[in-house]
Parts: C-alpha cells; structure tokens; sequence
DNA sequence: TTAGTAATTGACCTTTTGGTCAGTAAAGCT
DNA sequence: AGCTTTACTGACCAAAAGGTCAATTACTAA
C-alpha cells in the first residue's frame, strides 16, 4: 500500500545537510542575533562547508528566513478550537500552562522570535499580519463573549492576551535576568509549576475566574 | 559662593562631544543591536570622526559600556522608600504606571537592555548581581510582610515583580508586535491609560487588592 | 609670545564578512 | 559502461569591520 516513492539518494542527502544546517542557524541566530552570527559560524557549527550553505539557501538572508520559516511552521498558537461555551478558566490556565512549559524547556525559539521583533520585526511583519492578526482577533471575540455573559471580568481582551504572552514568555526571553536575580545557574523542575502557579493565580483571579482544581493535558 | 572651577574649554567640548556620540550610539545599539551597529554607523550618525570615538571610548566595547553605564545612572528601579507600613495597592499602582509610562515613551533604553539580556546579559551581569538582586531582595521583603499581615495574597514575591516587569515592558520591548496585532501605527495619548488600568486591574485584583480611586504623581 | 602638552583625525592596516565561480565529484539514465 | 546533468566545494573577491598611528591642531601656562 505504500506509494514507494523514488528513494532518491540526493533528496536524502539533501534534506539530511540541510536539517543540519537549520539546527546550526536557528541556535546561533537565537544564540548571537541575525548579525551576531555568521555564515562561517553556522559552517563550523553544522560542520559543512560555507559555499554549501549558500548554495543551498542562496544568501545569509535566505537562511535566516528558512530558520524563521521552520519555527512558524512548527509553531502553534495554541487555543485552538475555542468557543464560546467552554470554561474560560480551564482553556486560559491550560493555555499559560502550555506557554510555561514551552517558555523553560525550549527558550531558543522564543528569544529568537524576540530578538526579530526588538529589531522591528522585518521578517515577521507578514506573518503577524497574515497569521497572528487574524488569530488573534478570532481569540479576543471569543473572550470578549465570555465577558458579555458575565463568566468573566470585562477587561481588554487584546491587553488580556499581551499580559499572558509577556508574562510566560519573559522566562524564555529573559532567562539570564531571572536566574541572576533568584541566584539560580537554571530552572528545575519544580519551577514550571511555580511559575505557572503564580502566573495563574495572578492573571485567573484578576480576571475573575479561578484556578481549575486540576487540569491534566 | 561657586567655586568656579576652571572652566576649562578642553573639557567642555570633549564632553559636549561625548554626549553628541553616546546620544547616537545609545540610539543606534537600542535600534540594531551591538553587532548591527557598526562604528561609522555612530560616527556619522554623531557626525564625528570614527577615529574621535576610538580616541575617547578606546574601543567598540569601551563604547558600548559606557552607553549602558549612563542609562543604568539614569535608571531608576522605582519603589524607593517602600515600607510594610505602605498601602500596597497605591504603591504597586503607581509602579505600575510609572513603568508603563517609560515604556512608552522611552522605549530605547528597555529595549538596548532586553537585547542586551537576550544575549546572555554579558555587560549587566555584574549590575544585576551587586544592584538589582539586592534591590529586589528587599522589595521581595516588603511583599512578604504585606502578605503575612494579610494585607494581599500570597503570592511568591519574586514571580509578582517578573510579572510587573514583563506586562509593562512588553509595551516597549514588543513594540512592533503589539502595533501589528492590533493594527496601529504608534501609541496614542489614551493608550496609556488603557495599559495601564488593564494592567494594574487583573495584577492588582490577582493579588487581592483593589484598584486605588485616585492616584496622582 | 611661545614652548610644551594634550586633543584630534586622515590615512592606513588586518581580519572578517557575505558572496561568487570555475572546477570536480557524484548520481541518474540508457 | 558511458554520457548527461546536477550537486557540491576550495579558492578567491570586494566591501566593511574594528582598530592603529603618525602628523597636525588646538589649548594652556609661563
């Protein structure tokens, strides 16, 4: 039943170099920064040549957009499938949950969508115009019907959704500053649940809502 | 009564000189980051010869600390003078609203430090360990004994301050982003005021407190 | 004035950068 | 096997980077 597609050496070979060329990219750009990093550092860390890279993703540019490009495509936004007639708390402490976890366990992503944004975001205009735009107004309507039902307090529902973003992913983002500060090397396992603990506290009773007595994924 | 120190035309123009070329670095590093900022970049921008600012900040390093030196003497963590015999509610209110108000109208300098953490903090460890850890172990204080006189919830103290200080920087830090989202293009005058109360409404509420009825600077 | 000292900078240097290209190796096809 | 075509890469390049330095200009103090 299987549609045995042409093996083909090349494509195999192709793909292999360039998974390791993206995993190569995408740590040193998050790492140093779309000019901190460099096409020989990428070449070194991939253990590739140089003129291999470029013929493969034809400029330093295309690289940093195939990055780029993989993350998004990896990347969910998360709260899929909400209506109106779920419970605000479970879906919203799920939500900060799920950004927790992703915000300690893979910061890469996370500081190197960051850094494009301090930039102004000239590789991801058009996905937030496109993508997160277009989800996001999706998100806010349905919070702002919870907020008419009265299940929730009545607050902006985009400002709602920045202090959600902003709070979780600032342990990813700014990881340095929050371990100097708490005089820690890194994060153990205890402080997903106690940041997301806080977090949900926080934001769940300032909203209105209460912490769902237990929520397993 | 002046002691008219000599007032001395040598000294007078180098530091007219050095302030025209730390307006531009500042700018420029907030702008592209310390490798996308490149010396010329700031020699032209402060229209100076790049040989000038080698002479006075002996290095592109040299140049950069001092750039994030004179912020960090401008900066100012807030919350001075706190004492458990404050009513939390104005204090964090009016925190809060500081913090918003820098964010939106001063953006560069949260944004040099955020990219400066995003690389791993290299130029502000030493700042955070002997300033901000020592600062925030005693407003951590603070909250603590407001939490045990029952005056707020109990909440982890370090967690509420990462709190304040995500939701409010991300105004400034995320800029581009939030002015994608929700279809701008720059802040206008009623926006702080709406960061503001969303923020200080679902913190405030969160930790127990209510919003206070009227607080002036 | 003017000698002495410090400030300034144009010209120059080395290294690294992103990028090209001509030649070589390796499939794929018959 | 041999021929064609595509994949690859070592050697090279111009531009830009950070940085040096010798020569020139100010100032200052006597």
């Amino acid at each position: 039943m299987t549609t045995q597609i042409k093996p083909n050496k090349k494509e195999v070979t192709r793909e292999k170099n360039q998974k390791l060329i993206l995993d190569a990219a995408e740590q040193l750009f998050s790492q140093l920064g779309y000019d901190g990093a460099s096409m020989s550092m990428v070449a070194k860390e991939a253990q590739v040549p140089k003129a291999n890279i470029l013929y493969y993703f034809k400029s330093k540019d295309g690289l940093y957009e195939s990055v780029i490009d993989r993350i998004i495509a990896n990347w969910n936004l998360g709260l899929d499938n909400v209506t109106i007639n779920d419970d605000p708390a479970t879906v919203l402490y799920n939500y900060i949950k799920s950004k927790v976890i992703l915000a300690v366990n893979q910061p890469m992503q996370s500081r190197l969508f960051a850094s494009e944004i301090l930039r102004g975001a000239p590789y991801l205009q058009n996905y937030f115009r496109t993508n997160t735009r277009p989800w996001v107004k999706q998100k806010v309507d349905v919070l702002q019907a919870w907020m008419d039902a009265d299940k929730m307090d009545k607050v902006d529902p985009y400002h709602l959704l920045f202090t959600i973003w902003s709070t979780t992913q600032y342990y990813a983002d700014f990881q340095a500053e929050v371990l100097l500060v708490m005089n820690k090397l890194e994060y153990d396992e205890t402080d997903v649940a106690q940041i997301t603990q806080s977090i949900a506290h926080i934001i769940l009773k300032g909203i209105g809502l209460k912490i769902p007595e237990q929520s397993e994924t």
